[in-house]
RNA sequence: GGCGACAUAGCCAAGUGGUAAGGCAGAGGUCUGCAAAACCUUUAUUCCCCGGUUCAAAUCCGGGUGUCGCCUCCA
């Protein structure tokens, strides 16, 4: 069996880089929230799914047998502080006159499509959170039949005075929550706690749910909490540890907070001891958020001509427990930078068959590994490709090097290189297709009188072709004819 | 008010005690008549500020400042 290098990554948990550590030896359970499918994903959002797959990629690649689960949130969300007082699926569905899940269908396709683009793989498990009803009625009523939680005003609470420590991101107290601090969140006057929080609905001061479901709590329909679908579907595809659960930073409170409530209520023993929190994208105002009205997606991008790839790259040169700040101009840069790579990487021998140079390969390699083996340092890995293209050695080794690497980056370098390739071969056969015979004509007189060193009458000919329409570009390859 | 993360060049960013990686942009040069491309060289006396520890601090300690996030359903 291979030998799995020592990993070590930040835990939100303990506030340590953390030596990681799996409850089955050369497994390694993964757990992801996932969307919520009310609307497009913005970029912000698609920088924790990036950074989450370049973790799962790199466990695999470090020989752990990985099964990655995501929820996909299609219920009970309401909305944001911007627009409060309505579910988030049910303005959705408003919005664009559909049943609500004809809209979490549309958005759950739409979110899956820009994964692919940005080549962020999908996980293992999905799951809709409406396929585990009957999981999460049974894991309230354990709760409350262990005394964990209670009914009052037609929901079902949990109790957070009943566990010996609520607060574990954070020393918090109970005095230091600030009540209602968004505006139009009120207090729930049926909480026993200010912390306690709903795992079973039936009564919401906002509209119905479209979506309802009988239970044994009460003789109303009613619907799941917020935060019990990722406890129920991380067990039932994990089993009751979860190796790594990750998220983006602004879930730590409540909701994963709840969540290790909930499971650890309901087990009785630990259930998820590492934590991976993605932070935030922001733009020159701060937080990129879907409430703020417009907000930049993948096709968006892809509308002003970028490719999701380059925002999968800016990503990747950034830490992902740093803000990262967007802007066009930093996503120009990006563009740059990819595209020299992609020339570097095209004008490598693809054909070269030569014995791969293992020394160079271990050493590059294992600079790869070490560096994301520390809190997934990926700007250091990025730099590693630049090692690579350095490197004293045969293109076969390069190569196979690049590809590894790209195994954990996903970047397409290999592809958009051959792409690149094939692309100036094509220009090459076809130089002068389309083009004038006249105009052909001209621009081989020229290269006549240019070998004659004629300059002027090279000169003249290049403007007398340009009047035509048509600018000529001198290449290493020969004269390259260009339509205005 | 409480809790947490972060602060390094024009921009992105690495570096956790030994004298500031890498990328983009910029500057200079080589090369082909010129231009473009390519290639080479170069770009922070200093790491938010003020103290302290040390032979030595971007790195450790103390105190500030700033930015961002969370505080009941926004990744």
């Amino acid at each position: 069996m291979k030998e799995i290098p020592q990993i070590r990554l930040y835990n939100s948990y303990t506030r340590r880089k953390d030596l990681l550590t799996t409850h089955e030896p050369g497994k390694l359970g993964m757990y992801t929230c996932g969307p919520t499918v009310y609307h497009y994903a913005h970029i912000g959002n698609l920088r924790s799914y990036i950074m989450e797959d370049v973790l799962e990629k790199f466990f695999r690649y470090a020989g752990y047998d990985v099964k990655r689960v995501m929820n996909v949130t299609d219920v009970g969300h309401l909305t944001s502080d911007a627009d409060e007082g309505e579910d988030k699926m049910i303005k959705g569905a408003k919005r664009e006159h559909k049943t609500v899940m004809e809209i979490a269908k549309f958005y759950t396709d739409a979110f899956f499509s820009d994964c692919a683009k940005l080549n962020i793989r999908t996980p293992d498990v999905v799951e809709p959170a409406t396929n585990l009803i009957p999981e999460y009625i049974n894991m309230v009523q354990v709760l409350l039949d262990k005394g964990y939680a209670y009914k009052a005003g037609g929901n079902v609470y949990f109790d957070t005075s009943k566990l010996d420590r609520y607060y574990v991101f954070g020393e918090h107290d109970e005095e230091d929550l600030a009540v209602g601090v968004r505006e139009g969140v009120e207090e729930d006057a049926n909480k026993k706690n200010k912390a306690d929080f709903v795992l079973w609905f039936t009564q919401s001061k906002f509209e119905d749910q479209a979506l309802k479901w009988e239970s044994p709590f009460f003789d109303e329909m009613g619907y799941p909490g917020w935060h019990i679908e990722c406890s129920c579907i991380s067990m039932k595809h994990l089993g009751e540890y979860c190796d790594i659960h990750c998220g983006g930073v602004d879930n730590m409170f409540p909701h994963h907070t709840n969540e290790i409530a909930q499971s650890e209520a309901y087990l009785g023993h630990e259930w998820c001891t590492q934590w991976f929190h993605v932070a935030h994208l922001n733009d020159e105002t701060g937080k990129m958020s879907k409430s703020k009205g417009e907000f930049l997606t993948v096709s968006l991008l892809e509308e002003k001509g970028y490719n999701p790839l380059v925002y999968r790259l800016f990503c990747l040169q950034s830490h992902y427990r740093k803000n990262l700040v967007f802007s066009f101009e930093a996503l120009d840069n990006a563009t740059q930078q990819y595209e020299k790579l992609v020339q570097k990487i095209a004008q490598l021998n693809f054909d070269d068959k030569s014995e791969i140079d293992k020394e160079t390969f271990d050493k590059l390699n294992d600079k790869f590994v070490k560096n994301l083996a520390i809190d997934l340092n990926t700007a250091n890995a990025v730099s590693v490709l630049y090692d690579v293209l350095k490197a004293n050695t045969n293109d076969a080794t390069k190569l196979c090097l690049l590809e590894h690497f790209d195994y954990v980056l996903s970047l397409d370098l290999r592809k958009a290189a051959e792409k690149l390739k094939k692309e100036q071969a094509e220009r090459e056969a076809n130089r002068y297709a389309g083009i004038p015979e006249e105009v052909v004509a001209m621009v081989e007189e020229r290269a006549a009188a240019k070998k004659a060193k004629d300059f002027a009458k090279a000169d003249e000919l290049r403007d007398k072709v340009k009047a035509l329409g048509y600018t000529i570009k001198d290449t290493p390859q020969g004269a390259e004819i260009v339509k205005d």
